[in-house]
DNA sequence: CACTTGACCTGTCCGC
DNA sequence: TGCGGACAGGTCAAGT
């Protein structure tokens, strides 16, 4: 599901939130192991009696870092979320297809962190695909994840020039292909990659070595702004979505063109459509994107 | 190597 | 209403 702006929002929300709480208990699902695949020998050493120290992210990817030297290293994949509950109310953040009226733990929670004051952290996934791992916080960056991620594209050493380079390594696949490719460059998911090919006015199958120098430097100008919109906007979502301060995303409402196929490009007024690129939904003007 | 496709899962929507 | 297939904001492994 999430993409960088919404790890990123709720990297915020969670830093908000988690810092100096101390972890009781954790239930994780029976059934499945593979969102929590961690020894119960170490959930007992180094998660139950530790404090949450701060919260940080790299890609995708949500790291939890505590007291004991351990962190917990959450991915949430396509539908996976974390939804604090500090006693009443519920502050979730992730898959909006997840309301917030619904009592948790529900059918789709994969692991509850109880802690010492009583509030709750609650990961829920739908598609099983997210995990949460408990490892040493000096491993983390070892991950073959990690190891091969490419840089944060929000960085403010990451240049126009990096972008184009390290976009040659996948000439021959289409630009869009190669956006998604998380060793060149963390963090762009299917939303903003269509977003930031539309600002830039190139078409998503252009294969790489097609696009010119001058489209690439716009489509990087073009992504860092979508990305960094979307972080404005707490993250896209459509209704049920919230941060974990309890605010809905806004940024669906900004999209120009994700999910907005049959509609008029807020550009031309051209009929958006919707086609199948890199084997993801694409979505495209089709007079606006022509190279 | 670069590149593409299917697999991993559950749920929902859409056409017959 | 029931059923089948396509599809979903992401990575991996295995194939060409």
């Amino acid at each position: 599901m999430p993409e960088l702006p919404e790890v990123e929002t709720l990297r915020t929300g969670l830093t908000r939130l988690l810092p100096g709480r101390a972890v009781a208990a954790v239930v994780s699902q029976a059934d499945a192991p593979k969102s929590f695949p961690n020894a119960e020998s170490d959930v007992r050493a180094f998660l139950v009696g530790a404090s949450v120290t701060e919260v940080t992210r790299r890609a995708k990817v949500l790291i939890i870092v505590l007291s004991s030297g351990y962190s917990l290293v959450i991915h949430l994949k396509m539908t996976g979320q974390l939804v604090f509950d500090g006693g009443g109310k519920h502050f979730g953040a992730g898959h909006p297809s997840h309301s917030l009226v619904g009592e948790l733990p529900d059918r789709s929670t994969r692991v509850t962190i109880t802690f010492k004051d009583g509030s709750k952290l609650f990961f829920n996934d739908q598609r099983k695909f997210g995990w949460v791992r408990l490892m040493p916080t000096a491993e983390v960056m070892n991950l073959d994840f990690f190891r091969k991620v490419g840089p944060e594209p929000l960085a403010d050493n990451f240049s126009a020039a990096d972008f184009a380079g390290r976009l040659k390594r996948r000439a021959r696949t289409s630009i869009k292909a190669a956006l998604l490719d998380q060793t060149v460059i963390a963090g762009v998911g299917n939303i903003y990659a269509d977003e930031s090919l539309w600002a830039a006015k190139i078409h998503p199958a252009t294969k790489v070595a097609d696009v010119p120098p001058a489209a690439i430097k716009k489509l990087y100008t073009a992504l860092r702004a979508v990305l960094t919109l979307g972080i404005e906007k707490g993250g896209s979502s459509n209704h049920t979505y919230v941060d974990a301060e309890g605010k809905k995303g806004s940024y669906m409402s900004f999209a120009s063109v994700f999910r907005r196929e049959g509609k008029p490009c807020p550009r031309c007024g051209t009929t958006i459509v919707k086609s199948r690129v890199a084997g993801r939904g694409t979505h495209t003007c089709p007079r606006c994107q022509i190279i």
